[in-house]
DNA sequence: ACCCCCTTGGGTACGGTGTACGCATATGGT
DNA sequence: ACCATATGCGTACACCGTACCCAAGGGGGT
């Protein structure tokens, strides 16, 4: 087995490489080679502690979730402040480690203690609404879904600039050639400063506030 | 070139056959080999209409936001109505070609001249709200995100049942091995009817019109 | 001391993937 | 008749997940 690089090969060090790797170059290119090559083992020693790829990047989540845990005592703050709070740490996951957004996409509903943990959390921030256990689910993941669906719009908004050719060459791939003016409110809207501050956080929270808005109404109606 | 089944190869033939082996297997049965062979073809004959296998993906989700188009004429429905409408055929896009979220997840913004065409139709419904464009744009999106998040839940929900071992067994290797009596919140959820009616449609549209109670106090306080 | 088993590491190989390259054939224009 | 162009596709390469089998070492029992 020879000197084999730093400890002995376990689960957290599998998944630590597999996150680096992630974040380095993105989800694709976590494969088992590569990630045992990091680690200077061989492909199939992975499979000792880890059953599949797929556990594997289960297990990239459920690290990331832990990583990025709420805190335990959120203090005074009322429940739009926890769910504020709650939107912060999410959001500064999404944009550190832009690949979860792809794992969790196809993942769906959220998982592991972790992610229990979370969904935990949230039900008792939003307790004080008197809001239904269903009810009260449901907003979470609204607000859950809000934030990805937000998060992947910012990021990929600034994804494509990578590239250095032309950065709206893949624009035009995607808009398929359409003419712009048969859909004057669009255009309006990408000549307008949306698309610049789309991404920013000002941007997203406030947005946030708008569908919380629409909870705590639900919630009045409700009492 | 032998007989070759049916017409010659073109974009749409190939586009079409690749949107029937994602209904019938799943997006990851769409290989470049097993899409041609449905058409009686060599793998690299594809690449004479297609440039790409991700410019594939691409056509393949223009295709079928183009079949789900909204109507043109929407008649005297409200701003509520229409986005209800515009629920209705997002829903059914959803589940009856699941794997469109998964592509969508990964593309962000919606995208295609298909795709300009709803986006453009949506504004319009919101028009009478008065927001401004970026505004507008915003509560589309958190529609959308809200849509497909649920969607995404609703059908994974009824998806690993599919498995015919154990259908706990996944959901057990999701959790992995968390003692949910740790948390009371979601242990209660779990054994409520929560997770049968989540998948509903009321439930979906009732969760919509919270959305929508926020947007309409955003414009009302703007206005 | 010896033997045996069991855990950990990993090399080889199989069937799959996207696609670069080059050749064969059919078609249309002159 | 001849050539240009468009279309189909066979081969090959690098990479993927992973089934299978063997090598090396560490305890325990005798």
């Amino acid at each position: 087995m020879a000197d084999r690089r730093g400890q002995p090969l376990n689960r957290e060090r599998i998944v630590g490489a597999a996150i680096e790797l992630a974040d380095a170059e993105g989800l694709d290119a976590v494969s088992m080679r590569r990630v045992a090559a990091r680690l200077g083992a061989g492909a199939m020693s992975l499979y000792r502690h880890v059953s599949d790829k797929e556990q594997l990047v289960l297990e990239m989540a459920e690290e990331l979730t832990a990583r990025h845990a709420y805190p335990d005592d959120p203090g005074d703050l009322d429940w739009r402040g926890r769910i504020h709070l709650m939107a912060r740490h999410d959001w500064d996951m999404y944009t550190s480690h832009p690949w979860i957004l792809t794992v969790v996409a196809n993942l769906e509903p959220p998982v592991g203690p972790h992610g229990l943990a979370a969904m935990e959390w949230a039900l008792r921030a939003v307790e004080p609404l008197g809001l239904s256990l269903p009810a009260s689910a449901r907003a979470i993941m609204t607000v859950t879904h809000y934030l990805q669906g937000s998060a992947r719009m910012a990021l990929s908004a600034s994804g494509p600039s990578r590239e250095d050719s032309d950065p709206g060459a893949a624009w035009q791939r995607r808009l398929g050639g359409a003419d712009l003016s048969r859909y004057p409110r669009v255009q309006a809207l990408v000549t307008s400063d949306y698309m610049a501050e789309r991404g920013g956080r000002d941007w997203v929270t406030s947005g946030l506030d708008v569908v919380l808005d629409g909870i705590a109404a639900e919630a009045d109606r409700s009492r």
